[in-house]
RNA sequence: GGGCUCAUAGCUCAGUUGGUUAGAGCGUUGCGUUGACAUCGCAAAGGUCAGAGGUUCAAGUCCUCUUGGGCCCACCA
C-alpha cells in the first residue's frame, strides 16, 4: 500500500484535516428518521464568556465517546450544541471593558449597553465553540443554539407566563442574597457558603428604665445593629424571663426597642439574647413578621450605609463595622470580642460576601414542581451514575425552597411583566400588550428586572427544539438519552431540568445522568486561574495531540471520581497514539492487498485457523466484550484501559512479534488486518483522529470510520481454552528468557536448545502445538518435549508449575544465588499449600462453598504439591 | 449539625453482584537498537490493601467504630 508513513505519529497532520472532512461531509448532522432509534445528548451549554478548561475537556470527551459509540452502533444520534448567555458573568465582562474607557453601563443606557453586549458576543462568543471543535466533538453544529436567540427567548417567556398563570410565580418582599458588587439578587444556590474566620462581638444595650443595666447581645455583623428593632430572648430562659416587654435603648442611634420572647432563641448560644434586625437577616425577618416589628433597612444596594445609618451614612458596610465598634468601645458598650468561625455566602460570580437583603423580587414556587421530579428519580425513570448522587438530589429536592428568579442586571431575558402607569394593573404576557386590559391606557412600563440565567437553561432539553412549537424534532429526539455533567450543577441545572421537563413536556428530559468528577491539580486543588495551577487543554493538544489528551483524561477517570492531573499524564496518551501508529505502519508495510478482501467468516468455513490466530482473535473478542460492557455502564476508564492493554501488550508485544517471522502466511495476513480494522473501530470513540487517519490508509468500504459499524461480538470465536493454552506458552517463553538472562546467554545467539518435561501425553501434544512460537520468541534453535523428567548432568533446570524446563549449562552459574531463589520459591509455594490445606480441612468450606470453587481448590493444591516437589528436586540436584 | 467521598507498590490511581498468585501508568534497577515504534523492547525489584472489631466456609471488596484528608448541604445570631 503506502510506504511513506512517518516513523512518528504527528497529530497536527491529521486532526484539523479530518475534522474539516467530517464537518463538510455532514457526518455530525442528525435528522429524524422513524426507521432508526434516536440517541440524543444535549450539551451543557458553556458560557459565551467561557474558554476551554480541563473540566470542559473531560465533560465533552465523555459525551463525544457516547455519541460516537452509539452512532456506530446504528442509533440516530444527535448531539445538540449551544452556548449560554450567562447573564451576570457576561455583563461583568462587558462592564469591565467599559470601565477601561471610564464608562459605566448607566452612561450608555440600557438599550445601548445591551447592544454592546451583543456585539461582544458576536466577536468573542464563539471562542469556546471553536475550542470544542479542537477536541473533536461531533456535535450537530447546524443546530447551534444560544439561550438569548429569538426562538429560545420565546420559550423562556412562555415558561414564565405558564407558571405565572398556574400561580407558581409570585412577586414579594423577602430577604434574599444580595451581591453588593454585582448589585443584584442571587438565588440560594448562587450564594456559595464558605467558612471564614470572624469574630463574635458582644454588645451592651442599656435598659431604658435603668441605663446602668444592660442586656448583652452577641453578633457577627455589628453594623446591622443600626437596623435593630428588638432583642429576643427565650421565654424559658430564667435570666431574661422578667425582662420580656421591657424597653432597651439602642446605642448610637438612641432608638427605643423592645425585648421580646420567642422559642426560636437558643439559650446556649452567645448570651442567650439576640439582637433582631428584620431587614438584614432571614431569621430576624421571620421574627419581625411574627412579632410585627419594624423593618429598617440601613444598607444601599452597593453595600454602603444609607441615610438611616446616621453618622455612618455612606460608609462601606465593613468600614462602618469598624467605626461602630470603635464608638461602642468608647462608650463602654463593647463587652468583649471572641474569635468565631462563621460561614458566609459568597457571590458565585465575583466571590464578594453577599448580604442578606430585604427586597422585592420574583420567585418560583418550587414544592409543586419538585413532587414529580422526586418521583421520577425514586421510580428509576431518571438514573444517576454513580448512583449516590440520587441521594444528594433527593435530599435537596425534598427540602427545596422557592427560587428567586429576578436579577437587577440588564443582560438577560427581561421579565415579561408590565405595569399600567395609570391604574397600576400588573399584566403578564409573553408579548408586549398594546394597552391595559383594565383601564385601556397605553401607558405601560415593563418590569426592569431580567431572569436568572438558569431560568432559561432549565428549558434546554426542549427549548433547543423550538418548544413550545410541537416540532418533529422535539417529538423524535425528546426525551434525550444521557446528560453528562459535573456535580456542582446538580442543583443549578440538572434538578431544575427534570422539573421543567415534567412540567412543560410532561416527560423526563433524560434517562441517565452521568456525573463525572472534578478535574484537580496533582495536589488535589481545584484548577483555577487565581491559583495558577491550570493545565490548558489547548496547550496539551498542541503538544501531544487531541487523541492523547482524550485518551489520557479518560483512562484516569474512574466513574464519578475526581481526576488528579499533572502534565506528564498526557505522555501516556501520546505514547499510545504513537504505538497504534507504528503497529499500523508495520501492518500496512507488510500487508498483501489481495488478502484484505477475504471475508473472515468465509475463510473460517474452509480452514481452521492456526493456534496463534485463534488465540488473538479470541482475545480480541473477549476484549471487545469487556469494552462494550464497560461503555454501557459508563465505565470509560475501564473501557479505554482494556483496549489499551489488549492492543499494546497482547497484539503488539506478543502477536505481532510472533507472526513477524511468517508474515506472508495467509492466516496471519488475514487476522492481523481484521484485528487492526476492528480495533480501530472499537477505539474510534476514544481517539477519533488517529483512527480515522489509519482507517483511510487501509482499503476501506466506507468513506469514513465514522460511518462504519462498531464491531459486533462474535461469541463463537471466543475460546477460553485456547486463551489458556496460549498464555501458558507465553509463560514458558518468559521463563526461558529469564533463564538465559541468568546464564548471560546473549539473545542474538540463536544456538540454544531447550527441553520441556511434562507429565502427560496430552500436555505434551498441547505444548508441541505451540513449540514453534516458543522457539521463535525464546530464540531457540531446538525444542524437545518429553513426558517424564529425567535429570541430566550439565543442565540448568527450572520449574514452572508442573513443568521442568532445562537448557544446557554453559559457562559458570552462581549456584548459591540460584539455590536461594529456589528456596524462596519453595517457601512461598509451601505457605500457599499450608493455606490451601487449612481451607480444605474445614468441613464448612467443603459443605457450603460452591462445588466448582472447592474442586478448583483441590486441583490447585495438587498442582502446588507437585510443583514444590519438583522445585526441591531441582534444588537438590544443584550440588 | 446532616450527608457524601477517599486512604491499595516510591508517586498517581484501577480493582461493580465477596471466591485463582491484588493490577496499570509513571518512577527505580539490569539487559537490549543493522528496517513498526527509544514516544521502543526484554526482564526484575517493590504491597501487614489506614487501624480495630464484626458478618461469612471465604473480606481489598459487606457491616460497625477509630484515625487522617477532600467535598457538599444547613437561616448556630
Amino acid at each position: 500500500m503506502t510506504d511513506e508513513i512517518a516513523k512518528q505519529y504527528n497529530p497536527k497532520d491529521t486532526e484539523d484535516k479530518w475534522y474539516k472532512f467530517w464537518e463538510e461531509s455532514n457526518l455530525f448532522l442528525a435528522k429524524p428518521d422513524p426507521k432508526k432509534k434516536p440517541y440524543t445528548i444535549v450539551i451543557p451549554p458553556p458560557n459565551v464568556t467561557g474558554i476551554l478548561h480541563m473540566g470542559h475537556a473531560l465533560n465533552n470527551t465523555i459525551q463525544d465517546i457516547l455519541i460516537r459509540y452509539q452512532r456506530m452502533q446504528g442509533f440516530n444520534t444527535l448531539w445538540m450544541p449551544g452556548t449560554d448567555h450567562a447573564g451576570i458573568a457576561t455583563q461583568n465582562v462587558v462592564e469591565k471593558s467599559l470601565a477601561k474607557v471610564g464608562l459605566k453601563r448607566q452612561d450608555l443606557g440600557r438599550d445601548k449597553f445591551i447592544q454592546r453586549v451583543w456585539s461582544w458576543k458576536e466577536e468573542y462568543g464563539s471562542t469556546i465553540i471553536r475550542q470544542l471543535k479542537k477536541l473533536g466533538t461531533s456535535c450537530d453544529w447546524s443546530r447551534l443554539r444560544f439561550t438569548m436567540d429569538e426562538e429560545y427567548s420565546k420559550a423562556v417567556m412562555e415558561a414564565f407566563v405558564r407558571l405565572y398563570n398556574k400561580g407558581l410565580i409570585y412577586r414579594g418582599s423577602y430577604i434574599i442574597n444580595w451581591c453588593p458588587r454585582c448589585q443584584t439578587a442571587l438565588s440560594d444556590e448562587e450564594a456559595a457558603h464558605h467558612s471564614l474566620q470572624g469574630n463574635l462581638y458582644y454588645l451592651k444595650y442599656p435598659l431604658k428604665e435603668n441605663p446602668n443595666k444592660f442586656v448583652i447581645v452577641a453578633t457577627t455583623r455589628p453594623e446591622t445593629m443600626l437596623g435593630d428593632t428588638a432583642v429576643a430572648v427565650n421565654p424559658k430562659d430564667k435570666r431574661y424571663k422578667l425582662l420580656i416587654g421591657k424597653k432597651l435603648n439602642l446605642p448610637l442611634v438612641n432608638r427605643e426597642i423592645a425585648i421580646i420572647g420567642d422559642n426560636m432563641v437558643d439559650t446556649k448560644f452567645g448570651t442567650g439574647a439576640v439582637k433582631v434586625t428584620p431587614a438584614h437577616d432571614p431569621n430576624d425577618y421571620a421574627l419581625g413578621k411574627k412579632h410585627n416589628l419594624e423593618f429598617i433597612n440601613v444598607l444601599r444596594a452597593d453595600g454602603s450605609m444609607n441615610e438611616l445609618a446616621g453618622d455612618y451614612q455612606n460608609m462601606d458596610r465593613f468600614k462602618a463595622r469598624e467605626a461602630i465598634l470603635e464608638d461602642l468601645k468608647k462608650q463602654g458598650l463593647l463587652e468583649k470580642v471572641e474569635a468565631h468561625e462563621l460561614s458566609a455566602g459568597h457571590c458565585y460570580r465575583c466571590h464578594t460576601i453577599v448580604e442578606p437583603y430585604l427586597s422585592k423580587q420574583w420567585f418560583v414556587k418550587m414544592k409543586p414542581l419538585a413532587k414529580g421530579a422526586i418521583d421520577a428519580v425514586k421510580k428509576g425513570k431518571v438514573n444517576f451514575y454513580p448512583k449516590r448522587w440520587s441521594k444528594v438530589y433527593l435530599n435537596w429536592m425534598e427540602n427545596i425552597r422557592d427560587w428567586c428568579i429576578s436579577r437587577q442586571i440588564w443582560w438577560g431575558h427581561r421579565i415579561p411583566v408590565y405595569y399600567c402607569n395609570k391604574c397600576n394593573e400588573t399584566i403578564v404576557s409573553a408579548a408586549k400588550p398594546q394597552n391595559c386590559p383594565k383601564c385601556k391606557s397605553n401607558d405601560l412600563r415593563q418590569d426592569e428586572d431580567v431572569l436568572d440565567t438558569w431560568f432559561s437553561s432549565w428549558l434546554w432539553p426542549f427549548a433547543t427544539f423550538y418548544w413550545p412549537n410541537e416540532s418533529k424534532d422535539l417529538k423524535y429526539f425528546y426525551p434525550t438519552a444521557t446528560l453528562v455533567t459535573a456535580p456542582e450543577i446538580i442543583f443549578f441545572w440538572v434538578a431544575r431540568m427534570i422539573m421543567a421537563g415534567l412540567e412543560f413536556q410532561k416527560d423526563i428530559p433524560f434517562k441517565d445522568v452521568y456525573i463525572h468528577g472534578t478535574v484537580r491539580d496533582i495536589e488535589g486543588k481545584k484548577m483555577s486561574k487565581s491559583l495558577g495551577n491550570i493545565i490548558d487543554p489547548l496547550e496539551i493538544i498542541n503538544e501531544y495531540g487531541t487523541d492523547a489528551l482524550r485518551f489520557s483524561l479518560i483512562s484516569i477517570t474512574a466513574q464519578g471520581q475526581d481526576v488528579f492531573l499533572s502534565k506528564e499524564r498526557f505522555e501516556q496518551g501520546r505514547n499510545f497514539a504513537n504505538k497504534i501508529w507504528n503497529a499500523s505502519r508495520f501492518i500496512l508495510m507488510n500487508l498483501d492487498s489481495t488478502m484484505i478482501k477475504t471475508d473472515l467468516c468465509q475463510f473460517l468455513k474452509k480452514e481452521e485457523l492456526t493456534l496463534v490466530n485463534r488465540w488473538i482473535l479470541s482475545r480480541f473478542y473477549s476484549t471487545l466484550k469487556e469494552t462494550k460492557k464497560n461503555l454501557d455502564n459508563y465505565q470509560f476508564n475501564e473501557a479505554a484501559n482494556t483496549l489499551y492493554a489488549f492492543f499494546w501488550h497482547e497484539f503488539c508485544d506478543w502477536y505481532l512479534e510472533i507472526i513477524k517471522h511468517d508474515i506472508k502466511n495467509a492466516h496471519n495476513q488475514l487476522v492481523m488486518y481484521k484485528i487492526l480494522d476492528k480495533f480501530l473501530r472499537a477505539m474510534h470513540p476514544f481517539m477519533p483522529f488517529i483512527t480515522e487517519e489509519i482507517w483511510q490508509k487501509l482499503a476501506t468500504q466506507t468513506s469514513s470510520i465514522m460511518l462504519s459499524s462498531y464491531p459486533h461480538i462474535q461469541e463463537k470465536i471466543i475460546d477460553k481454552k485456547t486463551e489458556k493454552t496460549f498464555s501458558e506458552a507465553l509463560e514458558i517463553i518468559t521463563t526461558i528468557r529469564n533463564m538465559r538472562m541468568e546464564l548471560d546467554i546473549p539473545v542474538q545467539a540463536n544456538n540454544l536448545g531447550a527441553k520441556i518435561f511434562t507429565t502427560s501425553k496430552a500436555k505434551k501434544a498441547m505444548l508441541e502445538s505451540v513449540s514453534g512460537q516458543i522457539m521463535n520468541l525464546a530464540r531457540l534453535n531446538k525444542l524437545e518435549i518429553f513426558v517424564d523428567f529425567k535429570e541430566t548432568k550439565g543442565e540448568f533446570v527450572n520449574v514452572l508449575r508442573d513443568l521442568h524446563i532445562s537448557i544446557p549449562l554453559t559457562g559458570v552459574i552462581d549456584i548459591a544465588k540460584h539455590e536461594e531463589k529456589l528456596s524462596m520459591k519453595i517457601q512461598k509455594v509451601e505457605s500457599e499449600i499450608k493455606a490451601k490445606e487449612g481451607m480444605l480441612a474445614k468441613k464448612d468450606f467443603l459443605q457450603r462453598a460452591p462445588r466448582d470453587i472447592v474442586e478448583n481448590e483441590i486441583e490447585k493444591l495438587k498442582n502446588l504439591k507437585s510443583e514444590v516437589q519438583k522445585l526441591k528436586g531441582v534444588k537438590d540436584g544443584l550440588r
